[in-house]
DNA sequence: GGATAATAGTTGATTTTGTAACTAACAAGC
DNA sequence: GCTTGTTAGTTACAAAATCAACTATTATCC
């Protein structure tokens, strides 16, 4: 379809606008990996950040996985209280500071995180294999760029 | 910090899975602009969608929207609704087939999507200063490939 | 050391999204 | 032409995200 006077007049195209192509990107991107962790176990995309934050970075606190991944606490709450539920993480309250918890994986949290963690690592290497290698070693660079501006 | 036991059994650094990167690559960089027709229009994401599409691609019916967007019907007839309220679009059922609806924006419609064009324009332009002029293009294809797959 | 502010995390109310069922109109096969 | 299936769009209900207010604890500073 061709563009209409509106359009022409500030020759601006939605499809080459980075906030919409990255949207677009990362909703497709996501659709078949959820099903993976959602089919299987029920979670939701907070809930298995969490884990993958757990299961990647060990014993760590409610905090520090939101400032890692930027999420807001009050998610981080909830998925936490699933994840316990679920008996895949243990909490610990801090001697020095109980406020804070200290959060880490169970045995079966861990089998989840492993198994997840094949399923994710086959899933980004197809994805990658749609380009060639420096230029997805690129795209990454660059996304990690655009996560961490601010 | 260091990774633990877990994760170098299997070297899974969440920080390169594509599909975490998208995700907080699209949603950090949605940020800014979101303010731009949230604060000034009350404008929700897909309704800004719909505007840009209906500004870039002219007269359309709801489901064409959809499709290029890939954003389901629902959501679209709610965001064609508030917009309507708003006085931003129309609706003419067509001729030929009665369950469709062509929409079309209203004066106040495209001057709200010349307005956010513009600022959509400013703001990819900053989005891409953060790259080189080919590294950025060569994002913009990337991107475009990973949002048309499937 | 006592008032004030700040922080970690939770809870509840409101808004938004997702899922399924629905209406109205059209299309195809017989 | 009438049953069966399909499509565009809406609506109702359930699930989830967002925002504000809250508790409990620690830090600050006079």
């Amino acid at each position: 379809m061709t563009k209409t006077d509106t359009a022409k007049n500030d020759a601006f195209d939605l499809q080459d606008f980075l906030p919409y192509l990255l949207n677009r990107a990362a909703e497709e991107s996501s659709l078949e990996f959820q099903r993976a962790y959602k089919d299987r176990y029920g979670m939701l995309r907070t809930e298995w950040r969490v884990l993958f934050h757990l299961g990647n970075y060990g014993e760590i606190t409610a905090k520090e996985i939101g400032e890692r991944a930027r999420i807001h606490k009050t998610k981080i709450s909830r998925a936490v209280s699933k994840l316990e539920l679920r008996r895949f993480l243990t909490r610990t309250p801090s001697e020095r500071d109980r406020r804070v918890e200290h959060l880490k994986l169970t045995p079966a949290g861990k089998a989840a995180y492993r198994e997840l963690c094949g399923i994710a690592r086959q899933y980004d290497a197809k994805l990658a294999a749609m380009f060639d290698e420096d230029e997805a070693a690129l795209l990454r660079k660059m996304l990690q760029k655009l996560a961490e501006m601010r």
